[in-house]
DNA sequence: CGACAAACCTAACGACTTTAGGTTCAGGCC
DNA sequence: GGCCTGAACCTAAAGTCGTTAGGTTTGTCG
């Protein structure tokens, strides 16, 4: 067997890969170490220990997420604006179930202040922008679209919708437009009776 | 030390307690074993194996969830209820964070069949009732409304909503207000304009 | 050519899950 | 009381993981 030479990044991709083909819970070290044809101990001269094997897996995700996004949203506003968002988001976790299920878990320090993560947010805002909300309530307005989308696509990903009828896709549709009635008409000021 | 005398109900609630204070990720039968005096391999008199003690913690969490649920609709309805309901989950994900983790993976088969899981939706259906929704519908709001608060709550037990200004519980008044706005305009037939 | 760093290895430890088989204890029955 | 039976509990052992320590190979650059 020749040498492998990998790179960090090339562990984490491969982690990435072995997370979604064989599901998150089965990320091990040993495992991956198997698939890359090398030595267990041998992938800790790329990475500090499993914990940070797992953030960059997060991280990785974060940007490949804030990559699928941008083009999906580019030229769009609004209600359009908001379904192509979303539907980034579900594309994303139906395809990459394991770096989907690493995103849900608590991020690290680093990782929140990553470029990654930036980029998200910068995403989300600029999708937002469209809806003309007050500046205050831009907070509440991404914490409950961030809610809705990830809540919504968690309970698909650990088949809390079970393979019921009616599909979830008709559900999903009508969360969007949920979102949609809401941010359109987001109460400026006090409570709206 | 005398006996212990465990029972499988025993064993179970030891490990929610131990998953609340250390962690669900802490959750080992070692651990739990240390913590009950017995040694590791008595625990599988009581329990099949540790994705049956998992479900055991899934399934205990379900009940008492309900349990607290339930005296907080009730005689209420609508908004109220909304407001109710939605925020025994919220005190319950506090309270309880080990348990409120177990409750967000994958349910085992004989989970989603308990009579747990039934009352929980049943309980859900009765809120929602309030709202007089066409029949067609009550699957999508109840999705939208599990997909909100679930998301709600991860975020913030994992957080992702930091501990920065604005708090989040501005954000979570402002999420029960969409949902209650959002559930009163129920699109009743085709997708209004 | 020779040094150096990165990539990789073997060996070992401790923690964990699980199985197999043996021991103790309490309650019911003769 | 003595005994049987089942539940509760034990020891022992195998196998997997994560992790550390220290040694070996390999490519590159002066």
């Amino acid at each position: 067997m020749p040498r492998a030479n990998l790179t960090a990044e090339a562990v984490i991709t491969a982690a990435a890969d072995l997370a979604d083909h064989d599901g998150f819970d089965a990320l091990a070290l040993s495992a991956l170490a198997r698939r890359l044809g090398v030595q267990t101990a041998s992938l800790y001269s790329h990475v500090r220990d499993r914990s940070a094997l797992l953030a960059g897996v997060h991280r990785l995700a974060l940007g490949e997420l804030a990559g699928a996004i941008a083009p999906a949203i580019g030229g769009r506003s609004g209600r359009e604006a908001l379904i192509a968002f979303a539907g980034a988001h579900r594309d994303y976790a139906r395809r990459f179930p394991g770096r989907w299920t690493a995103l849900q878990r608590p991020a690290a320090e680093s990782t929140v202040r990553s470029g990654e993560a930036a980029r998200l947010a910068g995403l989300t805002l600029a999708m937002l922008r469209g809806y003309r909300l007050p500046e205050t309530e831009l907070v509440h307005a991404t914490r409950l679209l961030a809610a809705t989308v990830n809540g919504f696509l968690s309970l698909e990903a650990n088949g809390s919708f079970g393979h019921r009828e009616p599909t979830a896709d008709v559900s999903w549709l009508r969360a969007l437009d949920a979102l949609d009635t809401v941010l359109r008409s987001w109460p400026t000021e006090g409570k709206p009776r």
